[in-house]
DNA sequence: AGCACGCCGACT
DNA sequence: GTCGGCGTGCTC
């Protein structure tokens, strides 16, 4: 483009004149280079302001590519590339968006990402909008027709035809504007034409038919739920908390109140009172939640509270979700409830950023740009001198360390639950005892099976967790000890009974199991399972069968009861919700499943909780399994006994004297907490140091390790040159070392703080690329090692 | 991140 | 000789 543009050619008269440029334009690219480029603006497109997309030629070819404009007006009409060559700009084509998609706000929040997390800026940009409202999800344009001439005699050469009914119609409907005009489907109804024929009075310059874009989506309308909105009144605990962070909104700054209420203490009222002091003040407010817990009932309280409220979340559809992204954006809404991305509301004027199971790891993203929720709330929260509540039964270490050291953040206790309930009863099974099960292979122990049977026949319920991955459904070799492996990545298969493969099948040879099929949980790649071992020529047997097996266990043991299995994290949210109004309903005895279960759900009729597994967390290789298993014994408990009823909650183990697992059971946070920050101390692990991983990947080893060493070199210095206060390990294989074919090696970064480990990576991002090139992923502050 | 360009080895 | 695989560097 550039030299058919500035040399006169022969042909000149046929190209389209050179459109003026009177200013220029900085942009970000949302396909990933992780540089932002300048394009001259023709004066027929200025102004573009910041915060709007652009359509640019971009590379060799000048592929169309989108971007955000993120500096308006840059000076001068050229580059300069590195050898200092003046590189003329190319042409902004095309303006996409008439209004700019973000404000000045949440650009300012979006180079904070970029800078903190690593993360080119474009592709932080296009992730701060979600993909509905890009692409007009929902946008439909309809057209309206209205009477344009009145004149007397046109009118009557018409006579009694669809034309002159249409005339008519309009007359009698007063149409004669754009604004009264009606819409073409109700004209072409009415009158019983097609709209050509409309279109015929339109060339007669009878009638004008224009377009207006309308944004079509059904309404989102939750199902409602049992519990109607009643009015609460606060104990002690919670008004004195209140108190607190009332206080904190009047000083209109920046404050994070780290709420720490044991499940059932209140917390959601809180939330919800807050908002409402918030709104007084004419300001609006974000609500996240982890997104399981979406569908539920915290949505449902909010929704009864509040009038102007949108909710994000994934079950929308695209079109829902640009309707209400758009009713945030044009102002119609002051209160946001929505997952991890809802903290981009375009809201204007925010007071308040609450973020709910603040210690949850969902709340960070696992793609580019690899954001902590939690995080970037209390950012926003501090850019806006808004107030931040982090809400949790069991808070991260991070936010009750924040409490400790930071002069904005107060740490606020709801120790009791409201109506004062007891704490449910915890019992613990100590699984190695000999004749604690029926047989070896059963999951329920004997003391957890003859409790449930007395549930049952009170006709109370239960809550069954299975930890998905410590009974995970290995093909294994009980004589040589193989356990089958993928092919693809360095992980065992699991076996799923189902008849047939939901995927093309790799291929096996001899004779297999015909009832179901080995799936890699990396890859999805599934495999027939061999009847023989192919090391030693036994039998197979599956390890597990997790939480189909555990069903059949019940289905056996209480052939009367009516059970529910959940089994995936990803579970359609309407039959989720379908599932827990049934269970609330009573129309279920038992709910069997994982995590999914452990969330704020809240059943007045559930008195025995069993955790079938308490400590396969603890073999994952991270550093945080104790803190995710006390977590999640403590959350899974809050299940039980949330009414007169009194709860009991069995925990069955094979390290009974494991201290995570003693604290957990005898519900001492603060004993856990002390415990683990001493570890976290000497190891030098957040929340006292700060951490950060490089995982590269090849399908090279050879070639990954030599990139990964040079990467290893670099990083130390990095070090060196400006003495930071670093350590690092590696490069090692990564937990899982092969995905898909892919090598993977980790390099772990530990720094003090973060502004060291911000000095660290600005400096590796400004260097050249290691050769040779191999992938490579920036987890800073990563919620796991794997 | 994607894509063109060019260097080098393996063939007709 | 030429085809094409992969490594390198550029994109305003």
């Amino acid at each position: 483009m550039s030299k058919k543009h500035t040399t006169p050619s022969l042909f000149a008269a046929d190209e389209p004149p050179e459109p003026k440029c009177g200013h220029a334009i900085r942009v970000a690219l949302e396909s990933a280079a992780d540089t932002e480029f300048d394009y001259l603006v023709p004066d027929g497109l200025w102004p573009i302001e910041v915060g709007q997309r652009v359509e640019v030629p971009f590379g060799r070819g000048n592929k169309p590519e989108v971007g955000f404009c993120v500096v308006s007006d840059v000076p001068g009409d050229a580059a300069i590339a590195k050898d200092g060559r003046r590189i003329r700009l190319k042409r902004v084509a095309r303006v996409a968006d008439e209004e700019p998609l973000l404000g000045a706000d949440l650009m300012e929040l979006a180079r904070w990402i970029s800078d903190y997390y690593v993360s080119p800026l474009g592709q932080v940009l296009a992730a701060m909008v979600p993909g509905a409202v890009k692409r007009a999800a929902g946008v439909q344009r309809q057209r309206y027709v209205h009477l344009v001439t009145r004149d007397a005699e046109t009118l009557a050469e018409l006579r009694g035809g669809k034309q002159k009914q249409i005339v008519d119609l309009l007359r009698r409907r007063e149409a004669f504007t754009s604004e009264s005009a009606l819409e073409m489907d109700e004209v072409t109804a009415a009158v019983d034409c097609q709209p050509p024929t409309v279109k015929r009075l339109a060339q007669k310059l009878i009638v004008k038919i224009t377009e207006r874009k309308v944004l079509n989506a059904l309404p989102v309308v939750p199902e409602s739920m049992a519990n109607e909105p009643h009015e609460v009144v606060l104990n002690d605990d919670q008004r004195r908390a209140l108190d607190q962070i009332y206080h904190q909104i009047e000083t209109n700054r920046f404050g994070v109140t780290v709420l720490h209420g044991v499940t059932d203490s209140g917390k959601t009222e809180l939330y919800i009172r807050a908002v409402e002091r918030v709104l007084q003040k004419g300001r609006a407010a974000i609500v996240l939640l982890p997104e399981i817990a979406l569908t539920a009932q915290t949505v449902q309280r909010f929704n009864a509270r509040f009038e102007r409220i949108a909710v994000m979340h994934s079950a929308l559809s695209a079109g829902q979700r640009n309707v209400q992204w758009q009713k945030i954006r044009a102002g119609e809404t002051d209160v946001v409830i929505g997952a991890r991305s809802a903290v981009f509301a375009p809201l204007p004027n925010l007071g308040i950023v609450v973020v709910d199971e603040e210690h949850e790891p969902s709340y960070k993203q696992d793609t580019v740009p690899r954001y902590h929720g939690r995080d970037v709330a209390i950012k926003r929260a501090q850019l806006a001198g808004a107030h931040c509540i982090l809400g949790s039964a069991t808070p991260s270490l991070e936010s009750l360390r924040n409490s400790q050291t930071r002069p904005s953040f107060t740490l606020v206790r709801l120790p009791r639950r409201v109506m004062d309930l007891p704490m449910p009863a915890m019992k613990l099974v100590d699984m190695r005892q000999r004749g604690v099960t029926d047989s070896a292979s059963d999951l329920l122990s004997r003391p957890l099976t003859d409790y449930l049977k007395g549930v049952l026949a009170r006709q109370e319920q239960a809550i069954l967790l299975l930890n998905r991955r410590g009974y995970s459904n290995f093909v294994f070799c009980p004589s040589c000890r193989h356990t089958m492996q993928c092919r693809n990545c360095d992980a065992a298969l699991t076996f799923h009974k189902t008849k047939r493969p939901t995927a093309p099948l790799e291929t096996v040879t001899g004779r297999h199991m015909n009832f179901g099929y080995a799936i890699c949980h990396h890859c999805q790649a599934q495999t027939l399972v061999p009847r023989q071992c192919p090391l030693c020529g036994k039998a197979m047997t599956m390890f597990g069968l997790g939480s189909q097996r555990l069903e059949e266990e019940l289905a056996a043991k209480f052939p009367e009861a009516r059970v529910w299995r959940v089994d995936s994290d990803s579970m359609a949210s309407h039959d989720y919700y379908r599932l827990l109004k049934e269970f609330g309903q009573g129309r279920i005895d038992i709910l069997a499943g994982t995590q999914i279960l452990a969330k704020g759900l809240h059943f007045p009729n559930v008195t025995l909780v069993g955790v079938v597994s308490a400590d396969t967390c603890l073999y994952l290789p991270d550093f945080r399994s104790n803190e995710r298993t006390f977590q999640l014994i403590s959350q899974v408990a809050g299940r039980a006994g949330r009414s007169e009823k009194e709860g009991t909650v069995f925990v069955q183990t094979y390290f009974p004297e494991q201290p995570t697992i003693k604290f957990a059971l005898g519900q001492d946070f603060e004993g856990f907490v002390r415990e683990e920050m001493k570890h976290r101390e000497i190891c030098t692990l957040p929340p006292l140091w700060r951490l950060a991983t490089l995982v590269m990947r090849d399908p090279t080893y050879d070639k990954l390790e030599i990139a990964a060493k040079r990467m290893r070199q670099r990083i130390d210095d990095i070090v060196e040159r400006y003495g930071l206060q670093v350590k690092v390990r590696g490069p090692m294989p990564a937990v899982i070392s092969r995905i898909q074919r892919f090598h993977r090696l980790q390099i772990v970064v530990q720094a003090p703080d973060a502004a060291i480990m911000g000095r660290l990576f600005g400096s590796l991002r400004a260097a050249p690329a290691i050769r040779p090139t191999v992938k490579i992923a920036i987890d800073i502050d990563p919620v796991n090692l794997l």
